[in-house]
DNA sequence: AAACATTTTAAATGGTTGTTTAAACTATTC
DNA sequence: GAATAGTTTAAACAACCATTTAAAATGTTT
């Protein structure tokens, strides 16, 4: 039936994706969905219903695709030394690739945490992990230093996504362009990795 | 004269700063802050013209606001491991008082950043701090590990900012209410300092 | 107190917003 | 192939947007 060309339902969503992700959502238009989508107004509305709701069912799907990917990497079978390195590489990969998510995610939650905030298992996920069971393990054993892991977590992200977040404001108070600034957030990601691990193992 | 009273002029620059800080530029409507101040709505542009400029005067205040305490510190006359402390605690006190102001100037500047940003000499200014004398002479004498002023600075401050930034999401994922959150902020607070100083001091 | 400049007001401007309507078109079913 | 269901369309809806107008109110200067 519909080989190439797209249902309109998905093709309205990955434009209004776009949108959103570029503009949030005050600053998205039904219009510019409508033009991103190629497709007319009304069927914004014919298939999800409201502006609302077309934004509701996209964040739910990016704020999972945010976390999911580190989950995974904390259920991987390897030390826990390769697995920070892993997590900040997968950090500042996901960064290059996708520089409007966290800073559109961490926005919408900002103007109105009620709203967006709905019912997560995240935290029985992590808990549940490899990592988590390393983390403990080492700890007990004084491998590790003493550390929870909801402080832990966020001290291997934030280097890097605040990083990239504040981009604009680091390219123009260092006068960076794009390759400076390429070459700069390389070196960063690279102390951020050993400033980790020199505050999380313990070696003597 | 005005005793009491402030000019009307301050009072609609304050309610709109207020609001902006809150809901961004496309959440903010002329109305919202006329009604914020208590005055009419024509007087915004009476006295500031358009929205858009009455936006850029208070953005550029607020982003001011933003580095000059840490610049002040910068140059305190302390020793680097009390100058790295008092830059976290400065920085946690600034999100705890203001929590709107990072994720406000981040997203405006994402959102559009020439229209944003202005010329700074704020590099010149770092460049030329007592912190940048004593990182350089650290650097030299092998007491301090070798990095760039621009890495060590995103370094102290970003895991503080991101803490806040994220604080919906945290609060959510780690089931925290507002004091559970003010604890682990605390206990961020004191991994952080402790996280800093270990990297960059060498001891041995 | 008359003349002038400044500030404030209610009302209106033209344009854009999210959403709805009802008719037209297309595909599917009997 | 007529009837039915699903999809798309242009047009319209009321509400709201930033901004402007011109008159009213107030303050200041002569």
């Amino acid at each position: 039936m519909k080989c190439i060309a797209e249902k309109s339902e998905d093709k309205i969503k990955e434009a209004a994706k776009r949108i959103f992700l570029k503009k949030g959502f005050d600053g998205t238009t039904s219009r510019d969905i409508a033009r991103e989508a190629d497709m007319n107004i009304a069927l914004t509305n014919y298939y999800f219903r409201s502006k609302e709701k077309l934004f509701i069912e996209i964040f739910k799907d990016l704020m999972e695709m945010y976390y999911q990917s580190v989950v995974d990497i904390l259920n991987k079978p390897i030390d826990i030394k390769a697995k920070i390195s892993e997590i900040i590489e997968n950090n500042y990969r996901m960064m290059k690739q996708e520089p409007d998510l966290v800073i559109f995610i961490m926005n919408e939650i900002h103007k109105d945490p009620e709203r967006l905030l709905i019912k997560t298992p995240l935290y029985n996920q992590i808990k549940t992990t490899v990592f988590s069971q390393q983390l403990d393990a080492g700890i007990k054993n004084g491998t590790l230093r003493d550390i929870r892991i909801e402080n832990i977590l966020p001290l291997m992200t934030s280097c890097i996504e605040f990083l990239f977040l504040g981009k604009g404001i680091h390219q123009k108070i260092f006068s960076m362009t794009d390759e400076d600034f390429e070459a700069f957030a390389q070196s960063h990601k690279e102390h951020v990795k050993s400033m980790i691990c020199h505050y999380l193992i313990l070696e003597n």
